[in-house]
DNA sequence: ACGATGCATAACGGATCCTTTATGAAAGCT
DNA sequence: AGCTTTCATAAAGGATCCGTTATGCATCGT
C-alpha cells in the first residue's frame, strides 16, 4: 500500500485506480464529494439516482482505488475524496507520461487536511 | 468532439478517457510512448506481449479515449501520446474535484519534448 | 501478377462489470 | 422487545471487456 503523500503507485495501482474514474456514475459521486467534505451512502445514491446497494458497490471499488475513504459513525458510513492518493496517482501518472517541467516532487501536495494518516 | 488544446471534458467524456487508463495492457502502451515518439502497431503489441489484433483493439480504445493519435503511412501505423488531450483531461478533473493548491494552471503542460504538433 | 507484410475485423469462450430486487446485519428510537 | 433506518451482501440477467485464432483488406516489393 502506498503510504498517503507519497509518491508511490506501480503500474497496475494506477490501472486499479483509473478503473475508479471509469464510470459516469462514480464521477458523479466523486463530482458531488468535491463540493461536500462529507457525504452519507444513502444521499449519494438518491443523487445519482442508483439504488442504495448499487451505490455501496460503486463505492467500494472508488474506495480500493483509492479515491474515497469512508468513515463509519453508528450505522451511518460517511464517505469523502482521497485528495490525497488521487494528488499522489496524479504525479505517479504524471511522471509516467514524462510531463515536461512537471517533475513530481514539484507538483503541489494535495489537501492540508490530515485525517488519520494510519 | 473536443477540439485538440481546448479545455472541454464532461463528465462523460472524463470517464471515457479514464477507462483507456483503466487498463494495464493500455497503460503499458502510455508508458512505452512516453519513451519513444512513435511507435507502431506491431511493435508495441510485441513489447506488451500481447497479439496484434488485440493490440489493435486496445489502440482503438486509447483513440477514443483520446490518449493517442494514430497516423498511417502506407501500410504502417505510427501511434504517439496525444498530450495535449490528456493534459486537458486531466485539467478538466482537477477542476472537477477542485484539488486546494492545485489551481488549473499549475496543472500539466502539454509540450513535453518537442513533437510536431502536425 | 504474385507473395509477403501490417493492420483491422469477426468469431469465440471466459471473466468482469452494471443494474436491479430481495435479504441480512447492525445501530438507533419508542 | 419491537420497529425503523442505514448499509452490505447475494442472486440473476444483460452488457461489455479480456484474451485468443482465423480471416480480410490494403500496401509494398519483386
Amino acid at each position: 500500500m502506498a503510504l498517503p503523500g507519497s509518491i508511490a503507485a506501480g503500474a497496475h495501482d494506477l490501472s486499479v485506480h483509473f478503473e475508479g474514474l471509469a464510470n459516469p456514475t462514480r464521477l458523479l459521486v466523486v463530482e458531488r464529494l468535491a463540493l461536500t467534505p462529507e457525504m452519507r451512502v444513502s444521499e449519494l445514491a438518491e443523487f445519482c439516482q442508483v439504488s442504495q446497494p448499487r451505490m455501496s458497490w460503486h463505492l467500494r471499488i472508488l474506495r480500493k482505488a483509492q479515491v474515497i475513504r469512508t468513515r463509519r459513525e453508528g450505522r451511518e458510513v460517511f464517505c469523502r475524496l482521497d485528495r490525497e492518493a488521487i494528488a499522489a496517482h496524479f504525479r505517479s501518472f504524471a511522471r509516467l507520461v514524462s510531463f515536461a517541467g512537471l517533475p513530481a516532487a514539484d507538483l503541489p501536495n494535495a489537501n492540508p487536511i490530515s485525517e488519520g494518516t494510519s
